[in-house]
DNA sequence: AAGATAATTGTGGTTTAGGTCAACCGATTA
DNA sequence: TAATCGGTTGACCTAAACCACAATTATCTT
């Protein structure tokens, strides 16, 4: 399993916007079309996304892609 | 082989700031550590790049990992 | 045209993301 | 206590990212 300092942020980032948008893992992995399992480890850092998968991800948080790496909205 | 548009055009967007910084394809592939073949089908929008290869392209062209995501500067 | 440099493409091997299912761990609620 | 809900983790498989090397194809420069 990775632990990437970079990843763990990103991972992060994603839970709060999440949470801002009062979704669920179960939610936000439904409508990205995968398991709430990829979803946790996405969020924790454990995994090393690709471009589309964070696109599916931006699209369904309703962000610009670009705002999962900046801090802050 | 992908041909994603959105992958597409994020090559685009990477081979306009590595030309901008006057640098050819070797160049900017050894200072991110890996092969020219590689950096060509990143441009080139045939690989779904993962985020920690974006992260050493976007630090070897000195510019935020955000940009490679937005249009123009 | 010849030569050099830059870029593309093919192939093959290794690693890992993506996907799925099941089991498990709080925390909350009935 | 038992059931539910959100989240985490383990195991497994398949497809694809990553990496490297070589060969080919532009694109220049003289």
């Amino acid at each position: 399993m990775r632990k990437d300092k970079f990843l763990i942020e990103m991972g992060k980032r994603i839970r709060k916007k999440r949470i801002e948008k009062n979704m669920s893992q179960i939610e936000l992995a439904s409508a990205c079309e995968f398991e709430k399992a990829s979803m946790s480890r996405i969020e924790s850092g454990q995994i090393n996304t690709t471009v589309l998968t964070l696109l599916k991800i931006s699209n369904a948080l309703g962000v610009h892609i670009s705002e999962l790496f900046i801090d802050q909205k």
